[in-house]
DNA sequence: AGAAATTTGTTCGTATGTATA
DNA sequence: TTATACATACGAACAAATTTC
């Protein structure tokens, strides 16, 4: 029995779902205030801001105190944490958060060759420069990260958006230790570096063939077996 | 100003987190009672069922009336709701679906074909079948999905499974359109077909590439500029 | 089996801070 | 500036379900 239909508050939920569906209501729009709302759908206020919280949360509605409750345009950000904190609780599986990165980034890259633009593409090759001129491992990892964000974020697609930075908001602290046993497995750390040299600047130069190769080595050293062609 | 962490119910959350983080919580285990907690936090009950709201739509923690508040195993349904939900509010935009649910199925694919089992493998042949024989477009469809979600499934990667169910979830309104669009440019609705049977076949014995090859024509004809090798 | 105690579910009233006209 | 509307937060009360004795 975890499974309880009941909850009053779902009739909110219920009624900005219908609303939305129906054109009724727009991202900007002002829902109507919580005590219309309570006496509309005929349960209590404290119901109904439990429902408003929930999509607050969810980043669908913002609410503004003095003001009312409105829908939201863009809740990428917060579909973006929410997202994290599903997979965190879920608890992470290495395995599996390595090959859904690898779906997501794989898919992103042909799309962010044909739409990246020039301020994108200056920012990757500085990430691909520094980089390679990195003094030390924290740097590195930076720009590492900075560099695979860039190139995803270029695809625009937020689901693919939304996804990777879930992930890699969990990834944080098991970057380093994926770092490492990367580089272990490679011949040498220039090696790494030499796959997210062919990523970048293949990417800044709608060279797909040669970023998609950066990349496929880059994933080949994280232990999943992948379609190789 | 959409962001306010001034939240109080934000307390709880961050307890659950910690508690997680630290070990204390398990799945299964029953938290303090409400009024402990909100004790405890110093917030009060209000308050902390917001949050434990929040939490329970999730899927992350179930409330039994009467006895407590219970931490979740498996939430992965209450995950993809949820995840449906969002993209639902979101608004969806035909291609962004299609790029995401052609990077989902693309890297679940391989996996699929390393990790499927017998019963799978039997499951998948009877939808080729059943799709070469089906008498009209509605058995078509029914034969189709069924016949993509077993194959996912097959990956055993919760992270794909769920963000494949949302996206077929909320593409249901939109599978016929799209599967007329592909058969329009197909020169004839057996060319789908046969790619289906490529796709089912390849997996159920173990050929990546015919597999591949299925799923490649299949997707080809989806208005997607799209990696090529 | 039954009664009492415990816990969540739901609602109301009130005080307070904030935004808007 | 003032007045009004609104959300925020708390506390208290009772109902309903469960657990415990």
């Amino acid at each position: 029995m975890t499974d309880q239909g009941n909850r009053t508050y779902k009739r909110l939920i219920d009624y900005v779902k219908q609303e939305v569906r129906a054109g009724n209501l727009q991202p900007g729009d002002r829902l109507p205030t919580e005590r219309d709302l309570a006496l509309r759908l005929e349960i209590s206020r404290n119901s109904v801001r439990e429902g408003l919280r929930l999509l607050e949360n969810m980043g669908i509605l913002y609410s503004r105190q003095g003001s009312g409750n409105y829908l939201s345009s863009n809740f990428n950000q917060t579909m973006t944490e929410m997202l994290s904190f599903m997979y965190f609780i879920k608890g992470m599986n290495d395995d599996e958060v390595a090959e859904f990165r690898w779906a997501i980034e794989r898919s992103a890259l042909p799309l962010a060759v044909s739409r990246i633009n020039e301020e994108e593409k200056k920012e990757l090759k500085e990430m691909a420069i520094g980089l390679d001129a990195a003094p030390d491992e924290d740097k590195r990892i930076y720009y590492d990260r900075q560099l695979h964000k860039i190139i995803v974020h270029a695809c625009r697609n937020d689901f693919l958006i939304a996804s990777y930075e879930a992930l890699t908001g969990l990834m944080d602290t098991h970057i380093k230790s994926m770092r490492k046993a990367i580089i272990d497995r490679m011949e040498s750390r220039h090696e790494l570096e030499s796959a997210h040299s062919d990523l970048a600047y293949g990417v800044a130069e709608g060279d797909l063939k040669k970023a998609m190769n950066g990349l496929e080595k880059h994933f080949t050293y994280i232990n999943i077996d992948l379609h190789k062609d």
